[in-house]
DNA sequence: TGCCAGGCCCTCTTTAGGGCCTT
């Protein structure tokens, strides 16, 4: 598959449209069934941390005072992104923060996100749980530290996204899954998702 | 004062409601 941005984001809440603002981004480059690059920063940007989101995630008001500016991380995470597809946990979270803090600093979002939180529901419906969390553990992934940090989340979301493919391949007998097959599938109904990947693929098989 | 999201998905649905998931 191509090189894919799969990214994660800690923030102040759940709805930028509520006032809420990131705290630290991470995204990992995904490039031939592994994570071949990194990037992680928290964020200042100029907004209290609640002791409720201190305690969920670790970061604390001392943490993000002594960060870089939002602008700063921001641009230089969206340069390290590219024009690579994005993947995310949950990604209507994600995109909503990603879209947000990129028209403070009036750049776009070029590329889909695929959403591998949909994906799982489709591709891993026995998993108890479709948290992040409790499919790592559903499909043995590795550890990758602490829960609700940003990197060790997009490096838990990446091995998630790498366990899926592996799932789509042998399913449905494909080689390559691209990006665009991701979006697909995650868009398929869940009854006939066999007849509908089949279709897409034109009926062709490996 | 109290409350505040949003999109997806399932079902006891579709002229709706509630759970899941993200912080």
């Amino acid at each position: 598959m191509e090189t894919v941005a799969v990214i994660d984001f800690e923030t102040t809440g759940l709805s930028p449209a509520l006032g809420d603002r990131a705290t630290e981004i991470a995204a990992v480059l995904v490039q031939d069934g592994q994570i071949v690059d990194r990037y992680e920063s928290l964020m200042n940007a100029g907004v209290y941390v609640s002791p409720f989101i201190e305690s969920l995630t670790g970061i604390s008001n001392a943490m993000v005072r002594r960060a870089p500016p939002a602008a700063q991380v921001m641009e230089a995470v969206a340069d390290f992104v590219g024009d690579h597809p994005l993947v995310a946990h949950n990604a209507s979270f994600d995109c909503r923060f990603w879209d947000a803090e990129l028209q403070r600093i009036d750049r776009r979002r070029s590329r889909a996100f695929a959403c591998s939180m949909r994906l799982a529901r489709r591709l891993l419906p026995r998993a108890p749980s479709h948290k992040l969390g409790a499919l790592a553990e559903y499909a043995d992934l590795p550890a990758t530290g602490r829960h609700h940090r940003a990197l060790a989340d997009a490096e838990l979301s990446a091995h998630l996204l790498l366990h899926i493919e592996a799932v789509i391949r042998r399913r449905f007998r494909i080689r390559e899954v691209s990006h665009a097959l991701l979006c697909e599938i995650q868009c398929a109904p869940q009854r006939g998702l066999d007849r509908c990947v089949k279709n897409l693929r034109g009926g062709a098989e490996t």
